[in-house]
DNA sequence: GCAGTGACGTGATCAAGATCACATCCTTAT
DNA sequence: ATAAGGATGTGATCTTGATCACGTCACTGC
């Protein structure tokens, strides 16, 4: 599908690229849309492209040795991924997948590179974006060297809700909402333990009123206060 | 300690950038020596600055809960930490001490901010440093998704053996060496696992041939591929 | 409606590591 | 030299969570 330069600039990244260049940039880019589950960005593909999110949902994923499937990040509209090669050839992306169906314009690696050399703001950007992902890692990290098991499932649950709600200013008193939790399966893949332990804590944390089911695709968060309370192990 | 423009011009960072830049650079950073465990970044020190290191060894190190410490990356003689606030106001470095009595050059971050936007070759670099800490933080997620301690340890060994013989060409064919080992504490610590499985792992992978220690600051991986193989499972 | 599929719930069993409790060995500081 | 403290080695026990083996429930497509 073809991409406009209008199209392009509405994406944050771009928002500073003259009409000029996103008109040069144009021709090389493509729209594609994919289905639930499709592969937007595989790491065996050699020049993997910048992919921006248009409409949809996407997420990053990795694969363990014994090969579950592992998520590790979710991209919203406007957001793009798959920029490590920017910065690091031998950078291949991880598997990005779509969780529901999506609209993608992908951009090729070495057109980005070319203008962003020129434009201090994409700069300062895609590394603001980098450095986003290494705290979130670092996070990730600390959060599995957590050897109980109630703990670990706390603190995912405690990050699902702090990356939804940061807009809203991060009230713990107030009651918070996940909007399309992962399955317990998911989680369970997220931070390595069982799927069993993880229903067995979202029991006790029902049972506390914690937490509450709404329906299919939300979760709530009665008390972020002692969800936060058992994360850091009381 | 004062500090020159050709020692800040000396840093690869640093090399494109102009002297004259240099000159204006040098008043506002300091050279200082730390002794083993100083404390050279601190994350609650509101504006730490980007450190270089001139001489010596660094590592960052993060703390989990419970109060463990653990080992996450080493910095060497050239190399520099404390760039994630150059990209993110709030993002703050990771805790770094010295592990040798070391000479470091603190640049304040708002300098470095100043002149990495009309330096494109700095950009770079910095984003490819940031991609590098992406792809280690990655690997070493995916290390502690391993559920068997035995891969655990031998997964972290062979990093330690890569990071170390980067240069030589990864041949696993040869003996490789890793020089100042962690200890066995600071290994399980990496990988939260306790300290007498590593012994354990340790006792096997001697008795099998596989590693020798050679006195106290080398280890020789008497055969990296069979590490690598017990490292991936068999 | 009805089979099929995937998410969730729950008990029973089992094994891998954590923990504890020591013993050695080395390096340093006094 | 001697003491102290850290690094390593090793066995015995105990806990935790993985695994297995089911059952229930909700949705989806035919």
């Amino acid at each position: 599908m073809e991409v406009t330069p209008q199209l392009l600039g509405s994406f944050p990244l771009l928002r500073t690229v003259s009409t000029a260049e996103l008109e040069t940039l144009a021709p090389s880019c493509r729209a594609e849309k994919f289905s639930r589950r499709g592969v937007v960005l595989d790491p065996n593909d050699d020049d993997a492209p910048v992919c921006f999110l248009f409409e949809g949902r996407l997420q990053g994923i990795d694969f363990t040795l014994d090969g579950r499937e592992v998520g590790l990040f979710f991209v919203e509209p406007g957001d793009f991924c798959g920029e490590m090669p920017l910065f690091d050839e031998l950078a291949r992306p991880e598997y990005v997948i779509a969780l529901t169906s999506s609209l993608v314009v992908k951009v090729p690696t070495r057109t980005i590179k070319a203008i962003m050399t020129e434009n201090a703001n994409m700069m300062n950007l895609l590394g603001k974006k980098l450095a986003v992902r290494v705290k979130q890692l670092t996070h990730q990290r600390s959060l599995l060297a957590i050897s109980n098991i109630q703990q670990r499932v706390c603190s995912q649950l405690w990050m699902l809700c702090a990356d939804e709600n940061r807009k809203s200013g991060d009230r713990t008193d107030l009651e918070a909402e996940i909007l399309n939790p992962p399955t317990h399966l998911e989680i369970a893949n997220m931070i390595s333990v069982s799927r069993e332990s993880v229903t067995r804590v979202f029991q006790t944390l029902q049972n506390r009123q914690i937490v509450r089911r709404k329906g299919q695709n939300s979760l709530i968060i009665i008390s972020p206060k002692a969800l936060r309370n058992l994360a850091n192990g009381d």
